[in-house]
DNA sequence: TTTGCGATGGAAACCGTTTTCTACCCGGGG
DNA sequence: CCCCGGGTAGAAAACGGTTTCCATCGCAAA
C-alpha cells in the first residue's frame, strides 16, 4: 500500500497530519474521549487505521505515571510451585490488561533486595514470591516497594499476604499418619533461614505437643529431589517408620532413594510430601501429600495487588487452607519392632 | 534524616540542585561521561546517593529508544519444557541487564498474534516459544515483530530458530524400540496443526520408511497426562507392543492408566516420552525418554536475540540434538504372539 | 597582552504522549 | 444588534530524562 514501508512506527502527529487535525484531537479520539466531533473522530480513527498507529507504551507510561505492569520475582523458576502461582497471577493480570515482568533470583538470597527494587521501578507493584531474605531486611524493603503483596511470607508491614497454610497442613499430615499408628517421625525441613521452613516447624513443636507419645526428630534438608535422596541414610537409622518431607520433590527425592535400597514404601516406610505437585499422582507408589492450591494463591495475589492499585488499603492476610491427599504411600505401621528400636525417647507413651 | 521523608522519588533537578550543577551534569555523571570534571562527579555522586536518587526507567527508555527488556510468548507456563527455557532465557538475560517480559497465551490459539504484537510493542525484542499459530499467519507476522526469535518452530522470514532436533531424536527412540525386537508401534501425536508435531510425524515416515517390517500407527492424542490416559484403550486395542507419545506427559498419563489395567511395563508394553522432564525418573517405572536441554535452549534463545540486538542478522538456525536416556519403561518384545495379532501390516517384513 | 584552543558546564531541543488552558465559533437571549 | 455561554479544537506545558550545540573559562603560545 504505501509507497515506503515505513520502517518507524507511526507517531501520533503523524495521524493528526493525514486526518488534517491537530494532535490533541487525536488523542482524544484514542482515548474516548467525548467532547469530539463524530464525524471528525471517524476520520481520525481511519487514518490511524491506514498507518496502523498505536499509542507509544512507553510514551503513555511516562506521562500517565503507570505501567500496566506488575513485577513477580520468584526464587527459581524451575520450582513447579512457583510456576503455578505465576500461571494463577499472570493470567489473572492478563484479564485486566496487566503485563508481568518476571525476576528469578536463583536462589541467591543476597540478589533478592536489588533485584526486588529494580523490577519494582520498572512497574506499577510488585509480588515477592517466598522471598528467602532475612525478616528485618525484608521489613525494612517493603515500605519503599509499595504497592507490594507478600506470597508463601509475612511481615509487621501493613503489606498483604497471600499464602498457604503450611502450620495447619502439616498438623493434618501429622495426624493422619498418627492415625495409622506411626509414633516416630522425622521431618526433612528445607532451607534453615526461611520463613516457610519456620512455619512448618512451628508446626512440627504443635504435633509435638499435642502427642506426648510421638517422636518427631528434625533433619536439615534441602528443597529439591538431590536433597531428599542424599537424606536417605539418615532417614533410615532414624528408627523412624513415617518421613514428613519438606516438599513433595523431597518426597520424591527420597522415595526413589528409599526403594533403590531395596526397602518397600510404605510397607517399611510411610513418607508425606507438601504441595501436591501434578507429578505426585505418577510416582512408585503416588505420593500422599497435602494439595496447595498454588494457582489459585497466584490468583489472589493478584486480587489483592488490583485491590492495592486501585487504591484501597492492605486487607488481612489471606490463607489457604491446604488439602490432604491420601494416596498410597502411607499405611498403618507395622508391627511393633520398630516401636522397640533403641532410640525410643518416650517408653511410657 | 530528611526532615520530609520525601514521598516523591528524586529527579535529576533535585540531585542537581544539591549538587549545585546543571542536570546536564548530573545526567553525564550517572552515565560515566568522562568529560566532567572528577571533583564535580563526586559531589554529583554524593548528593544522588544523598537522595537515593535513580534514574526512571521509563523516562530513559523513552528518549534512549530502548528498554532493556525482552518479552517471550509460552503457551502455558504450566508446561515444565517451556518452564525449563523460560529460566534458562530469563537468567542468560539478566546477566546482561535485560528483564523479561512473559506472555502466557494459555494455549489459546487465536490470542497468540495480538499477544505478540503487544508484548513486542513493550520491549525490544521478542522470543516465540513454539506458537502454535497457523505458519502462514506466523510468516505474515513475524517481519512486524522484529527483532524476534523463535523456538522449536521455524519460519521461511530470516528469523533465527533455536529448536530441539525432534527428528532425529524421535528415529532415535524408534530404532532403540527397534532393537528391542519390537515391530508394532502406536505414535500419540500431539496439537493437530502444530509444528512440533508435523516434525515428529514426518520423523515417524522416516522410521517407516527405513524398516519395512515395522507397523506404526499414528493416534492423535495431545499434550498432557490426561490425554495420555484416556489413550490408554485406542493403544491397547491397537496391539502394539510399544508406544511412543508425544512428550513425557503423556507417556506419564498413559503409564499411569494402563498399570490401573493391570498390565505391566514394559513387559506387556514398552513406552517412550519425550523431554526428559526432571520427573521422569521418578515414575513406576522410570521412563525412558530423549532428554532435550530445555534450559539450554533457552539460554541459546538470549544468545541470538542478543546478537539481534547488537545489530547483527539472523544467523542460521540452531538445533540441539537430544540424547536417548534408557530407563525401565523399555524392555525386549515379549514372545511372538503379538506379532501374529490381526492387524499385522507387513506380514512378509 | 592578545589570540587560539581544548576542556567543561549550561541551555535547549527532543523522545511521544496526555491534559490543561485558551481561543474560537455559533446560537440564543437581552 | 451585541454579549455571553456552551461546546470543540488547537497550542502549549508537563512527564523525566539524554544529548547536541554553544558559550565560557583557563591556559599556553605568540
Amino acid at each position: 500500500m504505501d509507497p515506503h514501508p515505513s520502517t518507524k512506527p507511526p507517531k501520533i502527529v503523524d495521524v493528526a497530519k493525514r486526518a488534517g487535525v491537530s494532535l490533541s484531537t487525536v488523542s482524544r479520539v484514542m482515548n474516548q474521549n467525548p467532547t469530539v466531533d463524530p464525524v471528525l473522530a471517524a476520520r481520525v480513527r481511519k487514518a490511524a487505521k491506514a498507518l496502523n498507529y498505536h499509542a507509544s507504551p512507553l510514551a503513555r507510561s511516562l506521562v500517565l505515571g503507570r505501567t500496566q505492569t506488575v513485577s513477580v520475582v520468584v526464587p527459581d523458576l524451575g520450582n513447579p510451585t512457583f510456576q503455578a502461582i505465576l500461571r494463577g497471577l499472570s493470567r489473572a493480570a492478563k484479564r485486566q490488561g496487566y503485563h508481568v515482568l518476571i525476576a528469578d533470583s536463583a536462589e541467591a538470597v543476597a540478589e533478592e533486595g536489588v533485584l526486588a527494587v529494580e523490577s519494582r521501578r520498572r512497574s506499577d507493584g510488585l509480588v515477592l514470591c517466598a522471598p528467602r531474605m532475612e525478616q528485618s531486611e525484608l521489613d525494612a524493603l517493603l515500605p519503599s516497594l509499595e504497592p507490594v503483596v507478600l506470597v508463601n511470607r509475612e511481615s509487621s508491614a501493613g503489606v498483604p499476604t497471600v499464602a498457604a497454610d503450611y502450620r495447619s497442613a502439616l498438623r493434618e499430615l501429622g495426624e493422619h499418619l498418627y492415625g495409622l499408628g506411626h509414633r516416630r517421625f522425622v521431618f526433612l525441613s528445607g532451607v534453615p533461614g526461611s520463613a516457610s521452613n519456620r512455619n512448618r516447624l512451628v508446626a512440627v513443636d504443635e504435633f509435638r505437643r499435642a502427642h506426648e507419645d510421638v517422636d518427631v526428630q528434625a533433619l536439615e534438608c534441602g528443597v529439591g529431589f538431590e536433597d531428599g535422596a542424599v537424606a536417605v541414610d539418615a532417614v533410615l537409622d532414624s528408627g523412624a517408620t513415617a518421613a514428613l518431607a519438606y516438599n513433595d520433590l523431597v518426597a520424591m527425592g527420597l522415595l526413589s532413594a528409599v526403594t533403590e535400597r531395596g526397602l518397600r514404601v510404605p510397607d517399611d516406610l510411610s513418607i508425606v510430601g507438601f504441595d501436591d505437585i501434578p507429578f505426585t499422582k505418577y510416582t512408585n507408589p503416588p505420593l500422599t501429600t497435602s494439595s496447595v492450591p498454588a494457582e489459585d494463591i497466584g490468583e489472589q495475589a493478584w486480587v489483592e495487588m488490583s485491590s492495592l492499585l486501585a487504591g484501597n488499603s492492605a486487607r488481612h492476610p489471606v490463607y489457604f487452607r491446604p488439602r490432604l491427599v491420601v494416596r498410597a504411600s502411607t499405611a498403618p505401621v507395622q508391627g511393633a519392632e520398630k516401636a522397640a528400636a533403641p532410640m525410643v525417647e518416650h517408653p511410657l507413651g
